[in-house]
DNA sequence: CTGTTAGCGCATTCAT
DNA sequence: ATGAATGCGCTAACAG
């Protein structure tokens, strides 16, 4: 069946013979089979991408982003919801247990990647992997983008001292993962070089619930209340207002709030929030164009950094006097 | 490799041998090989969830709940987030290429789902098909599993009637499918048993911004303004609760919203919203162990309807006099 | 009880 | 320009 050549018959068969087998196929109704084909070719043209959680629609989007470059090549995307706490199984594998040319993995836990790539029964040894907002220079990774969370970080408490606030209270997320620790160090080193700034700090699960709660601590804790809530993401911010609502006080004139991702939430909620914007399809097609370069034996590139962009709405402003 | 028999070994092979086979096997990092295993058996334990959307953590759950059954059985899903408008392959093939045992497809739009069901270049021609949240006794259905959103429209309806309201609009999601159909007649329905009722409808498309939009169009519209406005998932509710505050409106002094879904969403925002939650992994895990039943030849059963509950909170009460 | 073998459907190479 | 033959890695059936 010189038809299964596909494309490849550039002198090979002539033009009637072409036509003749396509005709018959369509006719049969036929099918190449992809276990066979992905067993001959030892490539299956399909590639894991492992995200922390459905629940978020950050990862929807970078799936999107990788999932649009992917289908631009012949690939498939396969995706891998990593368990977080209780997960349906610890194993790529039996999730989507298609054969793999490669995996990629977007802002994962430290312990949760080495599952991911160290783990030779996970069935990702030996594959080209590319991390995704995740520590640069990791080992085994054939290419890293990320996003320049630093700076986004500096923009906020930039927005924020710039319109007089100097009591900022950092609601972080307790999670291990290199996502958190950038703004977390990026929060200290701009608030320490701010005189007369007071920084302060209240770890917090990754949801509104908890971002509620840690906002409260932050807020009824002895001493000056900050007057802003800087958030490491837009959960965490949607419970922060919740808190300081429920503590009879008002966003943003007696506390200002920030988020990072800007998830739909962030427009649904009242008023909207001041986030970091992060280009989080544009990850997604640079990682999932990472690994393409890898799969072709390409050196990886320098890591890729792409730039985020601050997005002013309504949970921020002057603070009050006094 | 009498390994590979898995656990097929009950008195086949002697303990020892068993053993040595399996140390063997992990000394030299051996693994099977899956395209080379789906192709000998012809079946690949993995099935194929069709969703919308995956900026909806309804179908995140959905995913979750299929996830862990098919988990139990040595099955994988993979998920294909169908191209809404504009999506990346409009074929599932090219977006999830493993070979398919089956396919379960959720709440989707009736052009969609043609395109799933009937196209044989799908590639899922002659596959057990499971739907989800879609009309019962569709050809070619193997199973259906849906939820009982007529009763929990009644629900709604009931509850704000009760509250005393008369002027209900309906904020109807302009998507053409059964989910959204089933919400739609149970409405008019209910409004049609009450005397003194008045319901009246708007369409909006599935986001904030259209919910807000819809809204702002029921509530400025000539004659008595509804004091309830039930809207046909979250984020409409959430757009309708700030159409309602820019028209300088409270929710819910003023107007009543209501949601269908309790996504994330519905605790995040400010009242809380009340809404009819769906057991969406209930959903997942029933129609993955009807898929499951199909695959094993079993009769379908008769289709699934699964209760459904109003969460009552924040934007619901009694509507101011007059 | 254990070792050997055929063949799943495809892409490729070699022979016509 | 086309047909025939080979083998990818695995499992099930069969021979020892």
């Amino acid at each position: 069946m010189s038809l299964v050549l596909g494309d490849k018959w550039r002198g090979r068969v002539s033009q009637r013979t072409a036509q003749a087998v396509r005709s018959a196929a369509a006719e049969l109704g036929y099918r190449p089979n992809l276990a066979a084909r992905n067993l001959r070719l030892g490539r299956t043209r399909t590639a894991l991408l492992v995200v922390p959680a459905l629940t978020n629609d950050y990862f929807a989007r970078v799936y999107t982003g990788a999932a649009r470059v992917a289908a631009r090549n012949g690939f498939g995307v396969v995706l891998y919801p990593s368990p977080e706490g209780v997960g349906p199984a610890p194993d790529p594998f039996s999730s989507a247990r298609a054969a793999l040319d490669g995996v990629i993995a977007s802002s994962m836990a430290v312990e949760a990647l080495d599952a991911i790539s160290g783990d030779p029964a996970a069935g990702t040894a030996g594959l080209p992997l590319v991390m995704l907002d995740s520590e640069p220079g990791a080992a085994g990774a054939a290419a890293t983008v990320n996003l320049d969370l630093a700076d986004g970080m500096r923009q906020v408490v930039d927005h924020l001292v710039a319109l007089g606030h100097r009591r900022i209270t950092h609601i972080a997320a307790a999670v291990d993962s290199w996502t958190f620790q950038v703004r977390r160090d990026a929060f200290d080193a701009a608030v320490r070089g701010l005189s007369g700034a007071v920084g302060g700090r209240e770890p917090a699960g990754l949801s509104v619930e908890q971002g509620l709660q840690a906002a409260r601590r932050a807020l009824t804790a002895p001493g000056p209340r900050p007057t802003a809530l800087v958030c490491d993401d837009d959960l965490l911010a949607a419970g922060a207002c919740k808190a300081v609502r429920r503590l009879g006080l008002r966003v943003p004139e007696d506390v200002s709030v920030t988020g990072f991702d800007d998830l739909a939430l962030a427009t649904a909620v009242e008023p909207e929030l001041t986030t970091v914007r992060l280009p989080a399809d544009e990850v997604g097609a640079r990682g999932m164009a990472a690994l393409l370069a890898a799969l072709d034996g390409h050196a990886p590139e320098p890591a890729d950094v792409l730039p985020v962009h601050l997005t002013i709405r309504g949970t921020t402003t002057a603070p009050a006097e006094g």
